[in-house]
DNA sequence: GCCAACGTTGGC
DNA sequence: GCCAACGTTGGC
């Protein structure tokens, strides 16, 4: 079982969203590392970290769980939709998801200022590789996170 | 809204 | 296969 730190723009999809659905299709990866992440590596079962971006206040905010491995993203094929890939053709997709389960909202969300600010986060993806939208979390950071999130 | 970092495209 | 141009991400 692996740990993963999935990121999410809130204005697009929020950790309020998930747990409202209680699951969804993780859509809309349109990179290829992230895509063969999620295609060779995430496994149902494996943990994931909610992280928003691109909103005020950036942070780790909520937990999540595999429940469905790498299947096609049907809005690679949608010409209306965002994530349109007119290159995707239904024999040769491009693009896949993963589907998640709703866990949980935390406490104390961990914010990126407070992740950058502890050494034992020193090499996270999320410092080193910050554009990487699925990203590998080490077990010891993984519960580091989960124990700072769940506290009062 | 700016801009640095970095991923992707496409001509050669 | 190189690399310049261009597009996107995401913190600030």
């Amino acid at each position: 079982m692996q740990h993963w730190l999935f990121k999410t723009e809130p204005e697009t999809y929020s950790i309020a969203d998930l747990k409202r659905e209680g699951r969804c299709g993780w859509d809309g990866i349109r990179n290829y590392q992230a895509r063969n992440r999620l295609r060779d590596e995430v496994a149902v079962g494996d943990q994931v970290l909610i992280y928003h971006s691109s909103c005020a206040e950036p942070a780790v905010v909520g937990l999540a769980e595999v429940c469905g491995a790498a299947r096609t993203d049907p809005y690679q094929f949608d010409p209306d939709a965002r994530y349109y890939d007119p290159r995707s053709t239904p024999d040769q997709p491009r693009w896949v998801l993963v589907d998640l389960l709703f866990k949980e909202v935390f406490a104390t969300p961990l914010t990126l200022k407070a992740i950058k600010a502890d050494a034992l986060f020193a090499d996270m993806e999320l410092v080193s590789k910050s554009r990487l939208s699925i990203q590998k979390v080490a077990p010891a950071q993984f519960d580091a996170i989960l124990n700072r999130c769940r506290a009062g």
